[in-house]
RNA sequence: GCCUCGAUAGCUCAGUCGGUAGAGCAACAGCCUUGUAAGCUGUAGGUCGCGGGUUCAAUUCCCGCCCGAGGCUCCA
């Protein structure tokens, strides 16, 4: 996507307020009907439950099959741009979060425990362990990048009063990867994230976004890990790659993470709101701190470094994004059940199963209501649930072997045959 | 964690000037056989967030805690 003139024309007429940057904005938000955890009980997408415990989200079916088309969209996307998929445990040796430098910076955040002496975190990040797979065996300058992806689930401690829907919880899943390459490979890999990134948003609906990179407080350098010099060249490569892809962005310093500067691209919602989702991490300290290396051309070991990034950040938060972002109306490539299939009469039952049947076996998440309430009772329920699409089935279609179909939202869209159905719901994208 | 406000049925709420509670919807059971946003009747459902105090008596008043909302602070 190339970088559109009327969005830096647009950025002008927002201007930034540092003090707003870190998703401070949003201030004002009040409970609303679109808000996600209203819409989240009414269409039983989730919960959280005080026996369970705050903060911790309890994905209900019709929930998890969003997260999990989300999850498969995601995959699919990963595996076809150069990243291999890994999988890693929850919980690790306090001595690598020792190692990694999180312990002395967030360990009141961190969950720690001890077993037989031995002194356990439950994982806060899934940086280390990406490390450990790379650090299983040596690594040739052949085969950099290396780029690991995982649907990490993490949990931190935070703070009672900062807890929010599923805006801000303690156990949360990243769609997190870690991009393991040389020096001279930064500024392509990042360039490569930034039409990602794009992409990836698209297909949920945002397409506007405010850049910021994020940079260290120059007057407080003890916060941060690494030389000022390996700070500015790596400042340097981040702001020249979004100069490349002219992407209006702000400077923010700061607002680095302690072990290198960041791209953050917020995606602006339905209300104008702006969210943190996308986050492209520099990182030349934590390499450092388990010194992974890999072999170059020189037959020489060398210092490789990584890239954090995670895209749509925490799923919890972007799925509460993304149902407000379209009022719980979700894309039907989304949409939890796309059809509703309502039979007239109970004397049209056989035929509504068929019809139900026929759905499913084209790969359509359909329901059947077989209740026995009326019509227009149960046409109530499918548009009050939101469900893109319903079929209705009497007589009539029973003799033709079609379907009355009703569109959410927009009513009777009229007569058609059950194929058809199938063939416009899966145009958008199943 | 701090400040302010709140908590009654699965959900949304009413009520009790202190004498252990109601409605609508949902659920369940019948009836109805339905044609594009609520058909009819009935049944069941509550330790009034948890613990303590005052009182003959607390869901109601007081205190503590838990949880929620808004704000502050924070967010690898």
């Amino acid at each position: 996507m190339k970088q559109n003139p009327k969005r830096c024309v647009k950025k002008r007429e927002h201007p930034i307020d540092p003090a707003n940057v870190l998703g401070k904005k949003n201030k004002e938000r009040e409970i609303s009907a679109a808000d996600h955890r209203l819409l989240g009980q009414q269409l039983d997408l989730f919960s959280i439950s005080e026996d369970v415990g705050v903060g911790l989200v309890l994905w209900h079916p019709n929930g998890t099959i969003v997260r999990n088309v989300i999850r498969d969209y995601w995959e699919k996307e990963h595996l076809q741009n150069g990243y291999q998929l890994v999988c890693t445990p929850h919980i690790a040796r306090r001595e690598l979060w020792k190692t990694s430098g999180h312990l002395d910076y967030y360990e009141q955040n961190m969950y720690v425990f001890e077993k037989d002496g031995e002194g356990l975190v439950v994982k806060p990040m899934n940086c280390p362990f990406h490390i450990a797979i790379y650090k299983a065996r040596p690594r040739s300058y052949r085969e950099l990048p290396i780029r690991y992806a995982e649907w990490g689930t993490v949990y931190r401690y935070e703070r009672s009063g900062t807890l929010q829907g599923l805006l801000r919880v303690r156990g949360f899943t990243q769609d997190d990867a870690h991009i393991f390459c040389t020096a001279e490979q930064v500024k392509q890999e990042i360039l490569t994230l930034l039409d990602f990134t794009r992409r990836i948003m698209r297909r949920f609906g945002f397409e506007e976004y405010r850049v910021y990179l994020s940079t260290r407080d120059p007057e407080h350098p003890e916060k941060y890990m690494g030389s000022n010099e390996e700070w500015q060249r790596a400042q340097n490569a981040l702001a020249e790659a979004l100069q490349e892809k002219t992407i209006a962005f702000r400077e923010v310093p700061g607002e680095a993470v302690f072990y290198g500067p960041k791209i953050d691209m917020n995606i602006v919602d339905a209300a104008g709101r702006e969210w943190q989702c996308t986050t492209l991490q520099f990182d030349f300290n934590l390499p450092k701190r388990f010194n992974i290396t890999y072999v170059g051309a020189d037959n020489k070991e060398h210092e490789v470094v990584m890239i954090h990034r995670a895209l749509l950040g925490a799923i919890e938060r972007f799925f509460a994004i993304l149902l407000e972002h379209c009022n719980g109306n979700l894309p039907t490539w989304l949409a939890p059940v796309q059809v509703s299939v309502i039979p007239v009469s109970d004397d049209c039952l056989e035929y509504a199963e068929s019809v139900h049947r026929k759905l499913v076996s084209c790969g359509i998440r359909a329901e059947l209501d077989d209740s026995t309430s009326t019509v227009s009772y149960k046409i109530r329920n499918a548009e009050l649930q939101k469900i893109p699409y319903m079929a209705i089935v009497g007589k009539h279609e029973a003799e033709t072997g079609r379907i009355a179909v009703r569109k959410h939202g927009t009513g009777n869209a009229g007569s058609m045959a059950i194929k058809e159905l199938a063939r416009q719901i899966r145009k958008h994208g199943n």
